[in-house]
Parts: C-alpha cells; sequence; structure tokens
DNA sequence: AATATTTTGTTATAATATAACATTACCTTC
DNA sequence: GAAGGTAATGTTATATTATAACAAAATATT
C-alpha cells in the first residue's frame, strides 16, 4: 500500500507542502505567489494542484473563506467536513465528525434527498481573539 | 412593527423580487442582467442589494455555488443556516434548524470557540434527478 | 431653505477561477 | 531505442465573482 503523498505529482506536493506550513486557510494567489520560485508561474497550474489535493482529501476548501487548508483529520471520506471558523482572524479547525455523520442521516430524510457528502462552516470568536 | 419588506429600498426590493421568483439559487450577474431593465446596470447595485438583504434574512448566500436563494424558513435568526444542495442541477431546500442547534452547541464546546452562526450545505441527488 | 444622511449611480479595478491549446516528461510496446 | 500513447506541465487568454472609490440624487432633519 503506496504513501498517499508518494503519488502525488511534482507540483502537487508543492502546494501541499505550502498548504501544510500555513497555520491558516491560504487563498489560491497567495498559493501561487508562495510557490512562483518553485516553478509554477500561472493560475492552472495552482488550481489543477488543489483540485487533485481535495479529491484526495489533502486538503478541503473553506467555501466561505474561498481559501484552502490541509486536512488535519485524515479524513478517509472528504465528503464530509466540518470547521470551525473565526470571523476575526480566519483561523480555521477541523471538526471530528462521527457524531455528525449519524446527525446527517435524518436530516437526509427529512429532505428525501440522497446524500453524498457535506459541509459544515462554524463562526466564531476563537480564544486568542476574544481576549 | 413594521414590514420587514417595507423597510427595503427600492433597488433591495427589485433584488429580492427576482430571487423570490426563481426556484433555484441565482448568480449576482444574473440578476444584474435579469434586473437591467429595471436601472440596475451596475454589479454594485446588486452586491449592495444582497449585502442588505442577507443581513435582514431576506436572502441567503449558498457558498459552494456562489449563489443567492430566498429564505423560505422565515429565518429570525439568520445566522444559522442548512441547505440541502442537488450536485446535479443545483436545486436547494432550505432545512429547518431547531433540532440542529441545539447539537451545534456541543461542537462549540468541542472547539474553545464562541459560536455565533453556522452555514451547514448537504450535497446529494435529489429525487427529479435520481430519475 | 440649508444641512446632513442615506441611497443610488458610475467607473474602474481587484480577486477568483477556468477554457483552450502547446509542450514536455514518462510509459509502453515493438 | 525509436514510435506512439498518456499523463503532467506550461502558457495565453479570458470568464466569473466581487469591491473600491467617487459622483449625483433622493430623503430626512434642523
Ligand atoms: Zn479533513
Ligand atoms: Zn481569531
Ligand atoms: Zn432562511
Ligand atoms: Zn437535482
Amino acid at each position: 500500500m503506496k504513501d498517499k503523498k508518494k503519488e502525488l505529482t511534482k507540483n502537487q506536493k508543492i502546494v501541499l507542502d505550502f498548504i501544510q506550513k500555513s497555520n491558516k486557510p491560504v487563498k489560491a494567489y497567495s498559493i501561487l505567489s508562495n510557490v512562483s520560485k518553485k516553478g509554477l508561474k500561472a493560475p492552472p497550474q495552482v488550481y489543477r494542484a488543489l483540485e487533485k489535493l481535495m479529491e484526495v482529501g489533502e486538503i478541503h476548501k473553506i467555501e466561505s473563506l474561498n481559501s484552502f487548508v490541509a486536512c488535519n483529520s485524515k479524513c478517509i471520506e472528504p465528503n464530509g467536513t466540518i470547521f470551525s471558523i473565526c470571523k476575526s482572524c480566519d483561523q480555521t479547525k477541523e471538526v471530528s465528525n462521527t457524531e455528525l455523520f449519524k446527525f446527517l442521516s435524518d436530516i437526509k430524510d427529512m429532505n428525501g434527498i440522497e446524500l453524498s457528502g457535506y459541509n459544515l462552516e462554524l463562526f466564531g470568536t476563537c480564544k486568542t481573539c476574544k481576549t
């Protein structure tokens, strides 16, 4: 069984490395300017890498921030994500989701929709920003 | 106690009307082209209206679609929204959220964040698209 | 009426994302 | 190892989404 990261291509690794080193969600064009020294010079190179990294669950997109963050929950099923987001500093934290998944089954039934994924974004103020 | 809609300005009413008549989430530039006959000719006019309408809870933004939809749950607290979204046709349905709010309190504690809002987007395939 | 405030209008531009095609690297198979 | 195929990368251009900054008009307040 191969290491997931080994399956990634050069550009995908470059982009993932940068995202993992960031302590906050990062925007595509911020990634671009930060990895330009490594040879990625145009948006499609970054967006292609982002797309693949999301597919394999290495990163997630924070929709409300148009930003990307490394997965810290070893998401096997990247179809369900939960993040808490500080409205003041944009710091995010991935929430583990075992309990919630069960809960969401009920909501599925309520809407007659065959559920295949979800994204929950919780907004608030983090401890640091509250003081 | 005044009617919420009465407090809206001309442009806000125009934009809201269009969104309410749409049976799907609509994009800002689609709104713009559809209300241009009513005098709104530039993006800021639409975006300003959208901002206000979100503030007062008349509409919500579907972040994963960059689209806007009328509130159908008479959201008093527009801080928590739940939508089911068909990945095939982009149809959405607002889910009432009484049960979930309680559930989210726990998640708040899990992250040491003072929660003030949330947005849950559930993805799946609607009945129509499944057949 | 004069003044302040809010809303609207307008121009320009920023920020986010993708389409389309060219080139290179990397396999495979003969 | 040349020929041909596939995947990855590079490149240019453009589409889409959103906001800044300022001007004009409408509305409210004094
Ligand atoms: Zn994850
Ligand atoms: Zn914070
Ligand atoms: Zn609502
Ligand atoms: Zn559908």
